[in-house]
RNA sequence: GUUCUCGUAGCUCAGUAGGAUAGAGCGUUCGCCUCCUAAGCGAAAGGCCGUGGGUUCGAUUCCCGCCGAGAACACCA
């Protein structure tokens, strides 16, 4: 299951090191309560929160817990703390709020700090060292060959991906696995249609619309024909015993169709390590079987060897069915024992539409029951189903919305509209690419995964407010201050920036970090998502209201930082999620 | 029927390891381009956080019931 582990209060956490000592603001603060109240830094540490609105302060510290055993009432309790507490050139303020004590950091210190480590570490901002030495696998995608991908193959495909890249961020070794539905014994019927009606021309041209078009006309004529389906099943055979002809269509189904994957997988800057699937494990299940009889967990049911699992509240876990052959559950069994091998993997992720949730409990529960403890280190991660509003997104109703089309229908839409509103730019198309990309990969991924998503036009073509079009703008605009503004200066005077909104802004950029322990910690890309969103709309208040290029020459330059910073960290988070980000738009 | 997920503004959603006035975007209404890209910014209106209990100094957040929506539940993958 999708554990959802604990996730860490945002902290300004620097790493940078000043005057040789590690700053960190929220240690700070936990180091000056441990001085005046009878309680342990840690615990401190966990007490310590932000504040809801920024002018109560940058931290607070409750004090009802202290209400009982001293035997006062909380607000009197902070008042009395802020009286004693004695404020320096980190903590500039204190203040006695209800039950809080609020503190209020000293603002110039923090922007220098933060901005410093920002361009210092340019697009390694945020890479940790706490996954050094730490495998993830990330299983995601996985379509099935010689079937086009719908948009519920592109919503698993863009969440797995995005936090393969966060957890990459964070330092840890990762392998992306494509588990491509490539076996079955619908491959008899697939080949058994392609030998009736195929046409190689086509094959090579648009080989998925190909193999898609003899397969549906494999289910009209099988109505008319059903020895057809007695031809399958033979060819099949023929497949699983390894007929050259047969292994050579299939092979080449399978290699045409990755091609065709690999187009799509390359607009949003995906790649894959493995894509090892199916049919890689055909071989590998006999030892999974032998396994878990030896081991007693096989019970004969209704014809069927099943792994009861009745004691821990899940229905059974079938492993070969009554003809004797093996299933999907036993495919995924013997997966799981093959990347611990070859892996040794620290996390296991199942990045798989949430239906699936049920089958992966039972297969972690199955490799349990086999005594592998580290099966607690796999974890479902489940991501959310498209639906259109009245019925249900599925590719037997007809009612598919393909991949494609939606990339395509973006492309249109964006073209027409960097057309109507800069349609002097060198390179329209590329930029148009760029923004419908990132359209539809932001409203993927800006909500929860527990959430379905009601498919509409409206909202994956959304070019304003809160979608990637929003966040590329802001980013492209400082981008194009950048350019402007010619050489950076090499320093500046920080202590320059005072306003609230550059104040704000710097807060963001730190707490970046926090957002990607977050995001890592949930599986959960959309707190990336949200994050870069945050920073664009302050950026665009701070831009709205501040001038750069005619500010003074010192603050100017100060300003120029903040841009360059701010932008920095807009392309890490977008970048993420897959999302590119054009020089101009 | 069993199990799981969800129910927050007209719509789409954040938030909640219990805490200070519940936040965004869209939509609606009204402002802002002699100034760095208006795909932008500002403002207004809009909420008994499904419902009834319980625990607590304090519940939108935790527990239980109910109502409502969705999903999964062995020989498909």
């Amino acid at each position: 299951m999708s554990a959802r582990q604990k996730t860490l209060t945002k902290s300004f956490h620097i790493q940078t090191y000043t005057g040789g000592i590690k700053m960190d603001f929220k240690k700070e603060v936990a180091n000056k309560i441990s001085q005046l109240v009878d309680m342990e830094l840690e615990k401190i540490m966990e007490l310590i929160e932000i504040p809801p609105q920024s002018n109560m302060g940058d931290y607070a510290f409750p004090c009802f817990q202290f209400a009982k055993t001293m035997r006062k009432a909380p607000n009197m309790i902070a008042a009395d703390l802020a009286g004693k507490f004695t404020t320096d050139h980190v903590v500039g303020k204190v203040e006695a709020a209800g039950g809080y004590l609020n503190f209020f950091v000293n603002k110039s210190e923090f922007i220098k700090i933060v901005l410093s480590e920002v361009l210092a570490k340019g697009k390694d901002f945020g890479v940790s060292e706490e996954g050094k030495g730490k495998t993830v696998l990330v299983e995601f995608s996985s379509p099935n060959i010689a079937k086009p991908f719908h948009i519920g193959h592109l919503v698993n495909t863009l969440t797995g991906s995005a936090i393969e890249k966060i957890y990459r961020h964070l330092g840890y070794e990762t392998q992306r696995l494509n588990h491509i539905g490539d076996y079955g014994t619908n491959f008899g019927k697939q080949i058994a249609a392609y030998k009736h009606w195929g046409n190689d021309e086509a094959l090579e041209k648009e080989p998925i619309n190909e193999l898609l078009r003899v397969y549906i006309k494999f289910h009209d004529e099988v109505e008319k024909n059903p020895s057809l389906e007695d031809e399958a099943r033979q060819l099949f055979k023929k497949l699983e015993d390894g007929d050259p002809e047969m292994m050579g269509l299939w092979q080449k189904f399978r290699d045409l169709s990755i091609v065709e994957f690999k187009k799509l997988y390359h607009e949003f800057n995906i790649e894959f390590d493995s894509y090892n699937g199916e049919s890689f494990y055909t071989d590998k299940m006999g030892e999974v079987v032998q396994m878990l009889r030896d081991k007693n967990l096989l019970v004969l049911s209704n014809g069927a060897q099943i792994v009861d699992l009745e004691e821990f509240g899940m229905p059974p876990c079938l492993i070969l069915k009554s003809d004797g052959a093996t299933i999907y559950a036993t495919r995924d069994l013997a997966a799981a024992l093959y990347r611990h091998r070859t892996y040794n993997f620290h996390k296991c992720l199942y990045v798989v539409g949430n239906t699936q949730a049920l089958h992966f409990k039972q297969i972690f529960r199955v490799l349990k029951q086999m005594g592998f403890d580290w099966s607690d280190n796999m974890s479902f991660v489940g991501t959310s189903l498209v639906k259109f509003a009245d019925r249900k997104l599925a590719t037997r109703s007809g009612d598919i919305i393909y991949a494609k089309d939606v990339l395509d229908e973006a492309g249109e839409k964006t073209l027409e509209i960097v057309e109507a509103k800069n349609s002097n730019l060198a390179n329209k198309a590329d930029v148009a690419k760029k923004v419908a990309m990132g359209a539809v990969a932001y409203t993927i991924l800006k909500n929860n995964k527990d959430k379905d998503i009601i498919f509409s036009w409206e909202d994956i073509l959304s070019f304003e407010g809160d979608s990637g079009p929003y966040v590329q703008y802001t980013c492209v605009r400082g981008k194009s201050v950048l350019r402007k503004a010619g050489e950076m200066p090499e320093t500046a005077d920080y202590s320059k920036l005072i306003t609230e909104e550059e104040f704000a802004l710097a807060k963001l950029l730190d707490s970046f970090k926090a957002s990607l322990k977050e995001a890592a910690d949930r599986y959960e890309p959309f707190v990336i998502t949200r994050h870069v969103t945050e920073l664009a709309k302050a950026y665009n208040k701070f831009y709205n209201t501040h001038p750069i290029m005619n500010a003074e020459p010192d603050l100017k330059a100060a300003r120029l930082h903040l841009t360059k910073s701010v932008c920095n960290v807009i392309e890490i988070g977008l970048n993420m999620i897959g999302i590119e980000v054009p020089e101009n738009m």
